[in-house]
DNA sequence: ACTCAATCTTGACAGTGATAAGATTGAATG
DNA sequence: CATTCAATCTTATCACTGTCAAGATTGAGT
C-alpha cells in the first residue's frame, strides 16, 4: 500500500482491474495507457515493464474477464439443486452476465480469434447442455451436436440482443429470457 | 475521374468505400482518416469538409454496410420459391453475409446503440419469420413473440460463432447452418 | 467576367503507443 | 552490514493520430 513509493509493488495487477473499470465504463475504444498510467499514478511507460505493448495488455483483460464470466457459469450450474432447471439457468447466467456488463460482449468476442477447444466458457457450456439433451432427448450423444451449437447460438445471440433497445422488457428480464429460452423444444 | 484535379468531385463517396475495403480486410480498429485521406490521393483534413468527425464517418459507413445487409436479406426474400423453406433460407443468408465478411459483425453491432425498431434488417427478420410461424404453428399472432425471438437469437448468434474457429465445419458451410437451424422445433 | 460557397491544402495542436537511456529500489549475496 | 544486480520506474523523444483554423482553389450560377 505504499502510494508514493518508487516501486509501486502491485502495478501489473492494478493496471489490469483498473482497465476492466474503465471498460466497463467507457468501453475499449477509448481506453488509453498513458490515462491509465495517469490514474495508477504512474509514468506513461511504466506499465511496458510489465506488457510487451497495447495489445498484450488487452490479452491479459480478456482473460481475466474470461475467468469471470466462467465463475460465472460454473457458480450456476454449481448451486442449481433442480437438473432439469440446470440448462435454463446456465442460459439465463449467460445472457445476464452480458446485460450487466454490455461492454464485455463486445471485448470479449471481437478482438481476439477464439478457438473453441480452448475457450473454457464454451466447453463448460457445451458440457452441461450435451448431458442435458442425452438426458431429456432420446437420441444418440453423436447426433446431438447440431441441437448442440442451436441452443448455444441461441444462447450467445440472445446476450448481445438483449443490449439492443425494445428487444426485451427490461423489468423482468430473468422471466423474459426463460420465456424465450423455453419457447423452442428439440 | 479527374485524378489530379484539385477538386476531387466524388470524394465523399469514395472514402466510404475504400474504408469500406479497409474495414473488410484490416478491421476498423487499425483505420485512420490520414490514411485513408492518403489512399484517396487528398490531404488529410479534406475528409472533413463532408464528415464531422471520425465517429461521423464511421457512422456513413455503417449505414453503408447495413444496407448491404438488408439487400442481401431482402434478395433471399424474393428470390426464394419455395415458402416453406423461406425461413430457413433467410437464416443462411444472415448468418452467410457475416461469415463472408466476419470484421463486419463486429463494426455493425458493437459500435452504435441500436434500436430495433428503427433497424430494417431486424424488422425484415421479424416480420418474415412472424408470417411463417403463423402459417406453420396453431398458435395466435400475439403469443409468438418469445418464438420469434428464439428464432432470431439463434440466427444471430450463429452469425458470430460461426467465425470462431473449431465450431462449425467449414467445408459446406450452408448444410451445416441448415442442420443447425432446423434441429429445434416449435 | 464576376462572385461565392463548396471544397481542398497547409500548418499547427494536443494526445497516442512505443522505445531508449538512465534513475531508483528491494532483495539476495557475501 | 555493505554491495550488487535485476526488476521496476522516470524522463525524453519519436512517429502517428484526430481535429481545427487559416487561407488557396475552383466550378456553378449570376
Amino acid at each position: 500500500m505504499k502510494d508514493r513509493s518508487y516501486h509501486h509493488g502491485n502495478l501489473k495487477h492494478e493496471l489490469i482491474e483498473k482497465g476492466l473499470e474503465y471498460i466497463d465504463r467507457y468501453g475499449v475504444e477509448s481506453l488509453s495507457m498513458r490515462k491509465l498510467a495517469e490514474t495508477v499514478g504512474v509514468s506513461s511507460a511504466a506499465p511496458y515493464a510489465h506488457f510487451q505493448n497495447k495489445e498484450a495488455f488487452l490479452a491479459a483483460v480478456w482473460e481475466y474477464i474470461t475467468d469471470q464470466f466462467y465463475s460465472r457459469l460454473e457458480e450456476t450450474s454449481n448451486t442449481c439443486t433442480d437438473k432439469n432447471r440446470l440448462l435454463i439457468e446456465l442460459g439465463k447466467s449467460y445472457v445476464l452476465f452480458f446485460y450487466e456488463n454490455p461492454l464485455y460482449y463486445h471485448f470479449l468476442f471481437t478482438r481476439i480469434n477464439i478457438e473453441v477447444s480452448e475457450y473454457k466458457p464454451f466447453l463448460l457450456f457445451e458440457d452441461i447442455a450435451t448431458d442435458y439433451l442425452v438426458e431429456h432427448i432420446n437420441i444418440g450423444r453423436d447426433s446431438i451436436r447440431p441441437k448442440i451449437l442451436a441452443l448455444w447460438s441461441m444462447v450467445h445471440g440472445l446476450a448481445q440482443l438483449v443490449s439492443v433497445k425494445g428487444v426485451v422488457n427490461m423489468d423482468n428480464l430473468g422471466d423474459e429470457i426463460e420465456k424465450i429460452l423455453s419457447s423452442i423444444s428439440f
